[in-house]
DNA sequence: GGGACTCTCCAAAACGTTTTGGAAGATGTC
DNA sequence: GACATCTTCCAAAACGTTTTGGAGAGTCCC
């Protein structure tokens, strides 16, 4: 491809010149930089990405490492994630590269080849726990990265979260306003931070009806909701509603109230959150709770691009209100 | 971070002998590798990705460009391709990327900038098409990519697709088996090369018995499956099964059968194709078939590897069995 | 003891860009 | 005409790596 020397050979010029004139440098005469671009245009000229970098110091790229457990599905909804992501970073000329690791050593490992071999400006990290070994080396070596949801791991950095507290207090207290009075809360493991949320929200409406909880914490996939609800739903008390942490979870509460016989939402209601696709065609369809996603990665892009740009992280953080998405999962409880 | 001259002049060699040591040359003494390994090591030091790109002419990185219809749900098995891909690539010292591109011009631009400012080694191309101006631009520029999913255009590449032929052909003959004689294809749009593959799979079956085809054609997605499920359900001569391209296509169906107030299976069984996650979880859960995914990145990774070793591309093709899912949405016919 | 080898090592060039620190010429001021 | 000030341009350095084309020292063989 052509580069800045054969622009300036070409045109008689310098590749000091040539360069300063494509960025756009005031000391170059308008009818020099007019030449140029045009010269420029005509060799389908495009910066050589590995020179720049090299010189700048600066990759033009983002990360996000791809937790994976091996033989599990993947969260869908990092797709619609990546996205928006990529759309918004392209905006501001930066690409996004995915790499994949399982949880755990490897993860971290991952990490530290990008940060410590400079392949990356920055890193958005998902998943969160709430005590995030990520996090807290990643605070040590003072890197950009911004976090899809929150951590007990003390500092400050950029994140971007649904409100889980307050969307499941609202959704408890909604199945509470069908006249419910059993509703059961099938957790996620309590290690991701967004498990304590929804349970604390949870737990706050129960408490101000004066009903207990009655909880259990379940593997967040299908399986584990499947075995979480059969055995909630066998209890001399049955719940008449379930109210799951993740959409996978509630997937399997409805084929494990289905193997019992039990009418859906007859018998008992579901509620999910996160409005996965499958969620709409679902039988019947589920009543879930959402983050827009789209609109969760464009900010989380933005911070991270300010945070690369030094903005102090403190303001880059936001607790988004969740969407309710009501579906034919949940109604007043039989009799 | 460390560099080559950091290194080189603690140790008190030249940048030369550090770089070939660690490289593994042969010209450097046993005694002063082992010196520079426990150096390097120490200091922790990892090459400068970009400098070693600009000297290299490599970017040694692969990218995937992700179709991103708005608004549309994208797909699912996107992400556990993606997990696959960058899995395999990263044991041969490849990132792989990421971008997002609306389908149609604004993708070609992407591709351009891609393989014009050389910022890739190659290319993964999804969701191919019968005539796929992406794939016949790439062969002119002579650019190493590889397919997912065959196409019409002349030329030699890589691809992996699965035999989607043979696959409805199958999938129709058991529906056959099972008694059915009035068995539908619900069909995706044909601009896909997936969309007439399986068609013809599922029309020689039907010619191969001697009943004439019911066909109709679907956008690839819930709704599309729905509407072109209405339609068929409510012919005189109502089908008895549904064979529909994709699973998604297959859940509109389910949809459209039960608000028609039929039985799965008893009244009308209903096959889908890819196995997306939530069909195991569809009620009654979706008989499919499937391409193992994870399968299929790792050899798409190898052979774009190969490819851009220089590997003839005609020994980098391959058309594999697809592995059918029995659940419960597939049966005789009543009566 | 001289030539041919082998074993280690290294200086310097190259990759293509951005940036520094001027320089040459034109213009304005007194 | 001397001096300062703009305007426009450029040579050279730098980023950190890999690779080329040797060089020097030791060993072996005759």
């Amino acid at each position: 491809m052509a580069t800045l020397k054969d622009l300036a050979s070409s045109l008689g010029l310098s590749i000091t010149t040539v360069s300063r004139a494509l960025d756009g440098y005031s000391d170059v005469a308008e009818s020099t930089r007019s030449r140029v671009k045009a010269a420029a245009e005509a060799a389908g000229y495009r910066p050589n990405a590995a020179a720049r970098r090299l010189r700048k110091g600066s990759t033009e790229m983002v990360t996000m490492v791809l937790p994976t457990e091996p033989g599990q599905f993947n969260e869908p909804l990092y797709i619609e994630l990546l996205a928006a992501l990529g759309k918004r970073l392209a905006r501001d000329g930066y690409d996004l590269t995915l790499l994949a690791a399982p949880p755990g050593t490897e993860e971290l490992k991952t990490y530290r080849r990008l940060v410590e071999g400079r392949r990356t400006d920055g890193l958005i990290v998902v998943r969160t726990r709430r005590d995030d070994a990520r996090i807290r080396w990643l605070l040590e070596q003072d890197f950009p990265f911004v976090t899809m949801g929150r951590t007990d791991v003390p500092g400050a950095f950029p994140f971007v979260d649904g409100d889980g507290a307050a969307a499941f207090r609202e959704a408890c207290e909604r199945l509470l306003g069908l006249g419910h009075r059993r509703v059961a809360l099938i957790g996620a493991p309590s290690a991701f931070t967004f498990a304590g949320l929804r349970r604390d929200g949870y737990r706050a409406a129960m408490a101000a009806a004066g009903l207990p909880p009655i909880e259990c914490e379940a593997a967040a996939d299908e399986e584990g909701g499947c075995e979480a609800a059969l055995d909630l739903l066998a209890r001399p008390d049955r719940p008449t509603a379930l109210l799951c942490a993740t959409d996978r979870i509630a997937y399997g509460a409805l084929r494990a109230a289905r193997r019992l016989g039990l009418e859906i939402p007859a018998d008992v209601s579901v509620v999910g959150h996160d409005n996965l696709p499958a969620s709409a065609f679902t039988d019947p369809p589920l009543t879930t709770m959402e983050l827009p996603i789209a609109e969760t990665g464009e900010l989380l892009a933005e911070m991270l691009l300010a945070r690369i740009a030094g903005t102090d992280p403190h303001v880059l953080q936001s607790i988004r209100p969740v969407r309710f998405v009501d579906r034919a999962s949940t109604a007043p409880p039989r009799g």
